[in-house]
DNA sequence: AATGATACTCGGC
DNA sequence: TTACGGCCGAGTATCATT
């Protein structure tokens, strides 16, 4: 999907049309701590992106014609879920990637794509781009390419052209670091990957990460559709209102997030046999500590014992004010019907 | 020594 | 000169078990 929580809001109040919509976190440390989440193409145009801070972002917008909204993200799952049924209707294998993107495989691709984006549109009103091409990273590039409502097909010879005459960043997987590493030994598209000291790249970034850009600088690439994996982990995790070391000021937001960690838990029926906290220090640094259990528990269980043993003892192991905390439950098991049994 | 489990950090989106 | 969310999986180090 095109920009999508900020499309999602500028369909649900087309009053704003015309306006800059800016779709935020706040963290609510301060009225404008926070992110920028998601902006639509008028707050791009003046370097408003995702990830800036939003008091950042305040700067670049005119304030008349600006609109600053808290991000709902459950009313962008629903509008994700309705479109990916759209989508699973029309494609013979589908795999949704995020909450906005979807990766799917057929052999009439190339004739169904302009069809899907209408479906799309029909049943949304939303916008999105559609790569096609000989294999999923090909697809996902030519889509970003065609940005915004772009369609973009490409053979064999397109998509290998588009591949390695791309800038390493645009590859997904490769971020600002990776990016920025590759960079510093010379290489700065994919096609200069082929021409990288193998040795050199796994020493870098290790054995998987090597092994991987050698096979992309060497234009080998899975040409199928990976099979949806099943999530692994769920957390929830927010700001304090002020840093600290308290550990009941700590344990009474972890409280909050923790109820709705577990009623994901509840919801999806899933016994979990590892919790963990993630601590985010004033330094900006993530720490987590977790504990795992030879029996798996149910989200009813209480937890309060561990929590504070985890928090003990990062605390004693680090000395940093806490700005960030986090709970996170993983190692899932499905609970059958015959869980009341017991 | 090999294999699997666990703990933790990194970084992509 | 700074400002700064909320996720998740990948990757790896280390520990436990055989």
């Amino acid at each position: 999907m095109d920009y999508f929580y900020a499309q999602a809001e500028e369909r649900r109040r087309p009053m704003m049309n015309g306006k800059i919509i800016v779709v935020c976190m706040y963290s609510g440390r301060t009225p404008d701590s926070g992110v920028v989440s998601s902006v639509n193409y008028l707050g791009r145009a003046l370097g408003i992106h995702a990830g800036m801070p939003i008091i950042q972002a305040k700067k670049r917008a005119p304030p008349a014609d600006s609109i600053f909204l808290s991000a709902d993200r459950e009313y962008y799952a629903e509008v994700s879920a309705h479109i990916d049924s759209v989508i699973r209707g029309s494609l013979e294998r589908v795999s949704q990637a995020s909450i906005d993107e979807w990766n799917g495989e057929d052999s009439k691709a190339a004739k169904k794509a302009a069809g899907l984006k209408e479906s799309i549109l029909g049943a949304s009103a939303l916008k999105c781009s559609v790569g096609v091409a000989p294999s999923p990273l090909g697809a996902k590039m030519a889509a970003s390419k065609s940005k915004p409502d772009g369609l973009l097909t490409l053979d064999e010879q397109g998509q290998r052209s588009l591949i390695e005459n791309s800038d390493v960043e645009k590859v997904p997987g490769i971020g600002p670091k990776t990016a920025a590493a590759l960079n510093q030994l010379g290489i700065i598209k994919v096609r200069d990957l082929g021409k990288a000291d193998p040795v050199s790249l796994s020493e870098v970034f290790g054995k998987k990460t090597g092994s991987w850009l050698i096979d992309l600088g060497a234009g080998r690439y899975p040409a199928v559709l990976e099979e949806e994996k099943e999530q692994e982990e769920v957390s929830r995790i927010g700001t304090l209102k002020e840093k600290t070391r308290d550990p009941y000021l700590i344990l009474s937001k972890l409280d909050e997030l923790e109820k709705e960690a577990k009623q994901w838990l509840m919801e999806m029926k899933k016994s979990y046999s590892t919790m963990g906290i993630i601590f985010i220090t004033d330094d900006m640094k993530t720490h987590t500590r977790s504990l795992s259990f030879k029996k798996p528990r149910v989200w009813s269980e209480d937890t309060a014992k561990d929590k504070e043993a985890l928090i003990k003892q990062f605390l004693e192991e680090d000395l940093h004010e806490i700005r960030r905390i986090g709970i996170r439950f993983g190692n899932f098991m499905d609970l059958g019907k015959q869980t009341t049994l017991f």
